[in-house]
DNA sequence: CTCCTCCGTTAGAAATATCTTACGTTAGAA
DNA sequence: TTCTAACGTAAGATATTTCTAACGGAGGAG
């Protein structure tokens, strides 16, 4: 998962991820969409696959790229289970104040 | 987002948002947990808060922090997005694929 | 007031990321 | 074979990140 989040991090590879999301594409028309050197989104292309989030197929002389979202299952878990946790204590901190702002011990906890 | 990416992207402050995800800790105690010095981790809890990702409370000389769910909106929805418009191609290639490998024009997608 | 604790901020060193230029490799056409 | 097109890789410059050491301010105890 770290290497998916470093390779997210960066704008210029979400950009490329964008651009492969729905279509194939080879690595000199990803390189076309940007103003920086076609090596430099080689690079680029270098660090999605390591990360899994993209997938890589030879075509002859050139190489077809195109998302994977199966590269995001464990940051997905990740950020879902923390999104999960958080919801679930600003939930019980709510009911808490709702059961007395001044009370030190709500009687014993059925929500809703 | 960009900020929540680069923020979720270091490791040390990966740990500290797990740390502080179900309990509330000041600077000092978080800084315990680790063994880097304490303005490092006080650097990173500015990296977190400026991302949104963890909410600084003060109680006279002490900072207490906990972590802010809410920050990760935005990339939750970016990635949920990424999921589904991933899955949906990977769902009608297979459908293309059982229709027959070999035809070219299939009888108008009738899904399952 | 003085003293002490807790913490953020600054300055600078070391590691890392991102880009450009130059080069090497592979696949197909002539 | 020779030539060309499409890419990846290596080397090096510059910008950014991450840490440590030193310092400064705010809040309570005596």
């Amino acid at each position: 998962m770290e290497e998916q989040l470093r390779a997210l991090a960066g704008p210029r590879r979400r950009q490329i991820l964008e651009l492969v999301q729905d279509r194939e594409l080879s690595a000199g028309q990803i390189a076309a969409h940007f103003e920086v050197t076609r090596p430099a989104i080689s690079q680029h292309l270098t660090v999605l696959k390591a990360a899994g989030l993209v997938a890589e197929r030879r075509d002859g002389t050139r190489r077809m790229y195109r998302a994977n979202p199966a590269g995001l299952t464990g940051l997905k878990q990740f950020i879902d289970r923390f999104w999960a946790t958080g919801l679930a204590r600003l939930k019980t901190e709510a009911e808490a104040e709702a059961a007395g702002p001044g009370r030190r011990q709500p009687a014993a906890g059925r929500g809703a």
